[in-house]
DNA sequence: CAGGATCCTTGCCGATACTG
DNA sequence: CAGTATCGGCAAGGATCCTG
């Protein structure tokens, strides 16, 4: 069963689950300082195994918003960084953090409340 | 196991799961033009069961982002609508959608590209 | 009308082992 | 080093039935 059409495949949609997923988001904000390898990546975002870690990573290149550049030398050397598209969507993560620095005050308070009133 | 301790529970990631969560997000937009009953949200989102509405709606009411507003006639009756904070957010998803309009193309052919270059 | 309770499926994701 | 392949657990979410 579909939700509403009217927000089932329209373009925000698609942007509000590359949003919403956890390990992209990770990883755009860790390109965003600049290129890193496969490995910085899966060290730098504890918690996240070599499957999502690649199936993310996947994601974010198909989607264009970063650039995977295989280096022909032993040992492999995988170099992700991201692309112009992938900064810009940086910029709208950056929004986010703002909203939510400003606000997170409000929705905690919110929620003591909320759960008090529960008691 | 917990993801990088930098994003697990941070302001960001919380707001994050917020705008991730399909339902949360059409509940906004609908109540951003105004009040409306329980059954005219289920009504016009169409595919969204009476459990996970309800439990939408909850989840919201929880961290202030709309009022539940229960009025004591028979049949019952139940207003929704935004709290200024969730009007805040909806300003927020409008970006979103500002920015999905603006780059859905790139990504579009983005995805075609890759798609082609598996075959 | 506005939900609460229950059951049950599915698909996401983590852990692990293996390869060019 | 940079992945791929496979298995299994677990929780989100859908369908359905029931009630104040």
């Amino acid at each position: 069963m579909l939700p509403d059409a009217y927000a089932a495949d329209c373009p925000s949609r698609q942007i509000l689950n590359r949003i919403g997923d956890t390990w992209s988001v990770l990883v755009v904000v860790m390109l965003a300082d600049g290129t890193h390898r496969y490995t910085e990546l899966a060290r730098r975002i504890q918690g996240v195994s070599p499957k999502m870690l690649t199936q993310t990573l996947r994601g974010l290149e198909r989607d264009g918003l970063i650039t995977r550049t295989v280096h022909p030398v032993v040992p492999p050397r995988v170099d992700y960084a991201l692309t112009s598209l992938g900064q810009s969507l940086y910029g709208l993560v950056e929004g986010l953090e703002k909203w939510a620095e400003a606000h997170i005050d409000d929705v905690q308070a919110a929620r003591t409340a909320y759960d008090a009133a529960q008691a």
